[in-house]
DNA sequence: GCATGATAAATGAC
DNA sequence: GTCATTTATCATGC
């Protein structure tokens, strides 16, 4: 009960806002144009963020959301 | 990721990839993550406050007394570890913006 | 009602 | 051991 309490204090899902939009689109292109090796190094991660306005760990979140989500969405339909 | 290493030196899993979304390929077959109950959270939770890591002695008898397996105990203090650390970098993170805000 | 960002289990590289 | 990931789940935005 007690974990709860503290858990949904310090619980980013709590509150969570969506990108702006210039943010998405910067990460979507980098995504896209590097579609055969989606993983950005540090530096990329650091360079996005920046250019962002978020933190690395959330351009890695992006990063692993994206992956996975393009990966179902893309495999399960073929003609 | 192909050999790319970060500034750290610890790569990724999978391993090739040059041509065309070979990084959609499903390396290998994974467990489905199942949430662990409350009870089971809460006991190691406790065992985590008296210690980040825990003995192998500590580890057979949480992993018997929750149901779990002792490999399961392992990897479950390792990502709490993590979790920590990744709070602990918030945490300082904030302070550098505060020192900076309050300085300027 | 799903899209989306963050977190919780689980894996693999080193 | 750490740590960047994969994957499912969670909580929220709209």
């Amino acid at each position: 009960a007690v974990m709860i309490l503290r858990s949904r204090f310090l619980d980013a899902r709590r509150k969570r806002r969506n990108f702006s939009k210039q943010a998405s689109e910067i990460l979507n292109e980098y995504f896209y144009s590097h579609l055969s090796n989606p993983y950005p190094s540090e530096e990329a991660k650091e360079e996005l963020a920046r250019k962002c306005g978020i933190t690395v760990s959330q351009v890695s979140n992006w990063f692993g959301n994206k992956r996975i989500r393009y990966k179902r969405n893309t495999g399960t339909k073929r003609t | 990721p192909p050999g790319s290493l970060g500034s750290m030196g610890v790569s990724v899993p999978c391993g090739t990839g040059t041509n065309p979304l070979e990084w959609t390929g499903q390396v290998t077959v994974r467990k489905k993550r199942k949430p662990y109950s409350k009870f089971q959270t809460l006991e190691l939770e406790k065992e985590f406050l008296f210690n980040a890591y825990v003995s192998k002695q500590k580890r057979w008898e949480l992993a018997r007394n929750l149901n779990l397996t002792e490999r399961q105990v392992k990897i479950w203090f390792q990502n709490r570890r993590m979790k920590n650390k990744k709070n602990s970098q918030r945490q300082a993170a904030q302070q550098q913006n505060n020192n900076n805000s309050a300085t300027n």
